[in-house]
DNA sequence: GTATAGTGTCATATATATGTAACATAACTT
DNA sequence: AAGTTATGTTACATATATATGACACTATAC
């Protein structure tokens, strides 16, 4: 099923490498749109999230590391894929690149055929993972496209990691998660942060419900952990 | 709570591979297996099976892939998380690697710290998968996803301890143990209190079963110790 | 830049759970 | 039946877990 939505954004400063890619996307049937640097693509992200992107490490202004990054850090666009586009001499970075958020990894020159199955591979992948755009349960709704969470009808202001608590939360509900388990999949594997602090960030989602009257959903389950429930 | 026979398996015909793959492993304090090639592997598996496999690509004899593939026809390998390790050349491969079912792929060279990371990633979700059931005994329902008892339909509250008690008197229904043992089960090995103490959150579990009428079921042994049945 | 919002950590308050002792009762023994 | 032992029950001091507000610091927006 295509999507005249579904494409796939292209970020490079040299017009000779975009129009390489594009050529390949192009053959293959996928949509996509090109950006020269860093602040274009983040405007053209905003207008309408794309479902991958190709991202050049080296650019002029915010380099693509920093701007992958940024892109981890934000709710509506941390569950995009990024495919990371390295020169050879960079290729000692590519850890880096892929702590700072990238999905895989691509050293140039690459050819064609790679650079599709590398996306269809993560494409795959990424469908998998994205169930719905739209959450329930009980009188809450969360919609994971447009960022916007309302409790019976109301809209709720939250603050990123609050969104993503409630995320998590909404995708696995009536389950105890410790709080270890939240830290991991909610902050990410190799953050440290200590274990109250989700308490904190339990307390800010409780406070932010409490307009709609749903902030009894949010369950303390004493010695094990916190759960989501409508009972 | 660690396991002792929880282990990953590394499988790959180069011994410096091995040798590198299992200094991180150990230094992350994972518990591991070696096989050079997949007979040994199979064999290992089929003795103690593990809770992950690294398995490489190519190697003489059956190939990666081809035994991510037999795993995966067998129900008792079938949920076995697989890393295949593929090198930098075949990489146009890891699409046929990940349709023959691993779950994840590394292309070598590959840094400690990614392993690691994948690896962590990859067992936190397959954990997740297996932690939620739910135990049935007479009219008596244990959610372990959700914390919630249930005796004949009615909604039961239990603190921690008495929590784990009734889960363990259910997993081990009609079976009768000393104090000493339901101690060691419940409360852990080297934890040191007095065995009447078991006898205060038997009566604590006693009273919270009352309001459903099953209090009966946690039995008395007179000399022997405590037994949760249906008779 | 300055203003604003978001984050993680700590200190303190509050709530709940726990282990033990003491006494009560029931069950076997003779 | 009296004596003896095992278990039941309750109360309570203590330990532990969670809630909450304040604060310093960072990131983001304007």
């Amino acid at each position: 099923m295509t999507n005249k939505n579904d494409y796939i954004l292209v970020v490079d400063d040299e017009r000779a490498i975009r129009d390489m890619v594009c050529m390949a996307l192009a053959q293959e049937l996928y949509q996509w749109e090109e950006a020269s640097d860093a602040h274009k693509a983040e405007s053209i992200i905003k207008q309408n999230p794309p479902q991958l992107i190709l991202l050049d490490w080296m650019m002029p202004g915010i380099s693509g590391i920093d701007f992958a990054r940024k892109l981890r850090r934000m709710p509506e666009t941390e569950h995009i894929p990024i495919i990371m586009l390295t020169a050879k001499t960079e290729e000692d970075n590519v850890i880096r690149g892929l702590e700072s958020g990238a999905d895989d990894y691509l050293t140039k020159p690459f050819s064609p055929r790679e650079l599709i199955a590398r996306i269809k591979a993560l494409l795959r992948r990424s469908k998998q993972e994205n169930t719905q755009d739209i959450i329930r349960v009980n009188g809450l709704m969360l919609d994971t496209g447009s960022y916007r969470v309302e409790g019976n009808g109301q809209t709720i202001e939250l603050g990123p990691t609050e969104f993503k608590l409630l995320r998590f939360f909404m995708e696995n509900s009536d389950r105890v998660f410790s709080r270890e388990q939240v830290l991991n999949n909610v902050w990410g594997d190799n953050v440290y942060v200590e274990e109250r602090t989700v308490d904190v960030h339990i307390r800010r989602l409780r406070k932010a419900l409490e307009k709609t009257g749903l902030q009894d959903m949010v369950q303390t389950v004493r010695g094990a952990g916190y759960r989501l429930s409508n009972k």
